[in-house]
Order: C-alpha cells, then sequence, then structure tokens
DNA sequence: CGAATTTGACCTGCGC
DNA sequence: GCGCAGGTCAAATTCG
C-alpha cells in the first residue's frame, strides 16, 4: 500500500487566474488608470509581490510535498518491518537467553521451584518483546547487546523547590520505584523507577539531584514507552514522568511562552536530550504562570522547570525567540518517530475515510 | 487490605 | 581473582 501514489497530497496553492478574467482586468486597468502613473506603479508594486508570494508558497508547497512523501516512505518501511516482527513472534521463534540473572538468583534460593520460573519467563518474554519492538525503528536483526546500547537514553534536568526532598518528577507517566541508591559521586540518593502502566513497557528512569545545585533533578530515562502517556501529567497517582521526546514537546507546546530552558538535540542518534536547567534569575515572575501541568500536592517539577528567563517575558515575546521556538518544536517533531508515525496513521485514516466515501479501494 | 515505597542484600560488569 | 560501584530484587514497612 503505496499512500504517496494512492492520492494526491501536494497541497495546491498556486495561484492561476483564468484568462478570461486577466484579460477584462488588463482592459479595465488600461481604460481606467491610462496615464495615472502612480497607480501604475503601485499594481506592478502589487503584482511583484503577488508573483513573490506565489513564488514562496509554491516552494513551500513543493517542500511539504517532499516532506510528505519522506514520511510515507518511513512509515511503509516500518510497517513492513512490524509485519516482519510479527511474523516472527507467531512462528514462535523466542530467543530465551535473557533474563537469566533472575533465574539465575532464583535457582540459587530454591532450585527446585520450577513454577515460579513460568511466571518469570513471562516477564523476560514481555520486556523482550517490548524492548525489541522499539528497538526495530533502527534494526530489526540486532543482537541484544547491541539492543541494550542503541536503547534511547534521553537526560532531563529540572529545577524544584529547594525544600522538596523528593525525587518524584511528574510528567504524565505511571512509575514504580524499585530502588535506591547511593552513588559514589553524588551523596544525594538515586532513585530506579519503572514504567508501570504497561506490564512489558522496558522504560526505566533514574532520578538524582544534581551535585553542584540540588534544586535541580536530573531523570535519565532509557528505552520507549510501548503504550500511549496514561493521563495528563497532573492527574497521575504518583511519579510521573515521560520519555524526554514527549516532554520536550509537551513542554514546549504547553509553555510557549516560558520555555527560555534550553532544548538540545543530542547528536548521537536519535537521542533527544532535554536540558531544561536554565539560568535562575527572574523565577519570582515567572512562577505567577499557571502551568497546565502543574501538580496542587507537590510543588516541584514541571512548574518550576519552565520557570527560568535570563531575560524574562520580553525576551519571549521577541519574534527571533517565537522563531526559535517554531522551530525547535519543529526539529522535536519532525525527529520523533511516534510523530511521524502518527501523522502516517492520520493520512491512512484519511484515506480510508476517502475510499469509504468514493466506495473504491 | 491492596498498592506503593523503603531498604538491605544480592548480582553483575569492570578495572586493577 | 578481588574489590568496587552501579543496578536490581524482594521482604518489610508505610500509606490511602
Amino acid at each position: 500500500m503505496e499512500f504517496t501514489s494512492l492520492v494526491d497530497t501536494s497541497l495546491d496553492l498556486s495561484f492561476r487566474p483564468l484568462p478570461v478574467l486577466d484579460k477584462v482586468l488588463k482592459q479595465e486597468v488600461q481604460s481606467n488608470f491610462t496615464g495615472l502613473s502612480r497607480d501604475n506603479m503601485l499594481v506592478k508594486d502589487e503584482a511583484g509581490d503577488l508573483l513573490e508570494e506565489l513564488n514562496r508558497v509554491s516552494s513551500e508547497n513543493k517542500k511539504l510535498t517532499e516532506m510528505l512523501t519522506v514520511v510515507c516512505e518511513n512509515y511503509n518501511a516500518l510497517r513492513n518491518q512490524l509485519m516482519e516482527y510479527m511474523n516472527n513472534q507467531n512462528n514462535g521463534v523466542v530467543d530465551d537467553s535473557a533474563g537469566s540473572r533472575k533465574r539465575k538468583a532464583e535457582n540459587i534460593s530454591n532450585p527446585n521451584n520450577n513454577n515460579n520460573n513460568k511466571n518469570n519467563n513471562l516477564d523476560i518474554v514481555c520486556g523482550r518483546l517490548s524492548e525489541s519492538s522499539s528497538s526495530d525503528e533502527e534494526s530489526c536483526c540486532k543482537k541484544p547487546r547491541e539492543e541494550h546500547i542503541k536503547t534511547k537514553v534521553s537526560v532531563v534536568s529540572m529545577r524544584t523547590e529547594a525544600s522538596d526532598t523528593s525525587l518524584i518528577v511528574k510528567d504524565g507517566y505511571q512509575w514504580r520505584k524499585y530502588g535506591q541508591k547511593v552513588t559514589r559521586d553524588n551523596p544525594c540518593p538515586r532513585a530506579y523507577f519503572r514504567c508501570s502502566f504497561a506490564p512489558g513497557c522496558p522504560v526505566k528512569k533514574k532520578v538524582q539531584r544534581s551535585i553542584e545545585d540540588q534544586s535541580i533533578v536530573v531523570a535519565t530515562y532509557e528505552g520507549e514507552h510501548n503504550h500511549p502517556r496514561t493521563s495528563k501529567p497532573e492527574s497521575g497517582p504518583s511519579t510521573n514522568t515521560s520519555t524526554a521526546s514527549r516532554l520536550n514537546v509537551t513542554t514546549i507546546a504547553g509553555t510557549t511562552t516560558s520555555v527560555p530552558c534550553s532544548t538540545t538535540l543530542n547528536s548521537s542518534g536519535p537521542t533527544i536530550t532535554l536540558d531544561l536547567t536554565a539560568p535562575k534569575t527572574v523565577e519570582k515572575r515567572d512562577m505567577k504562570m499557571n502551568h497546565s501541568t502543574t501538580s496542587p500536592t507537590s510543588g516541584n517539577s514541571i512548574r518550576t522547570t519552565t520557570t527560568t528567563s535570563a531575560a524574562g517575558g520580553e525576551y519571549q515575546n521577541r519574534p527571533e525567540f517565537q522563531q526559535f521556538l517554531i522551530e525547535q518544536m519543529a526539529t522535536s517533531l519532525t525527529k520523533d518517530p511516534s510523530f511521524k508515525a502518527a501523522l502516517a496513521a492520520a493520512i491512512s485514516g484519511k484515506i480510508l475515510q476517502h475510499n469509504n466515501q468514493t466506495g473504491r479501494w
């Protein structure tokens, strides 16, 4: 199913006035404005502007068409990989090399316990399923170790209130804490979280306060969610977070007027690194902004994350800043495979709708 | 009472 | 092989 060949997705923005109309207009112009040199100049300017606009729109149209083609191609490729993967699953090709640690541990403590192993195997399979499905985007035939290396790792820093000692980051996902450890290079304990919304979701999160500034919480996300966001960030029952890419988009989109935080795209592959720690100067002013992701119960995370701004509101209202924001959003969106997939799905939905209406496939 | 969190023990990888 | 450090497990505890 090649979408690009099915529908003409290009936006026909070309301006083609009717010849007759053109002729009439010309006559009218000639009869009415002969001798009015000033008006003639105006008309010429206007025509030039229109021509320029036309060229600009045409080139934009061309670019959009190209982008859409690329997105459709990527969607098709992904879809093929998914089909291939599902076929493999149906054939019962299950590699049992992963997850040996748990079984080994249980064998040591209770070597005769075979019933428990069944449940554990189930967990292991689920975990591998989701992990490989996320890595399918990059390659469908990588070694497990390589998969692990290629797992998306994102680092998100955010400022919290100094009095807040918890390591809770609310960002729309449901997390279960499974460990805490004091590391050598940082006296602040590091908390380990696992996504608890979907049983097979491989995403993990490490949260630790910055050693330089303990009001900054650094969250490290590993892997990709294989399920949609559980809820709006503020409605999460406990510790909520998201992959950085999502947070990236959400934060920017939700706080267009308050995102002076630096956003950086990690150059090493598809990893998106979002650094929300910006120079702290005008906090109190920006704190007044009521961000939609603010948690009423815990006064931490996103609310204070989107504070910052070295130059305050004036800076945010400047066209260069707005332009920068738009560019950042565009970059994030175009680099996010999930966005591409969603776009492709939306297009395919439209196609289906269209075909249902016209009764053809 | 069930779910979430805490925390000490254990496992694993890595450098020496 | 040994020790260290990071990561994970799971029983105990806390919380709603």
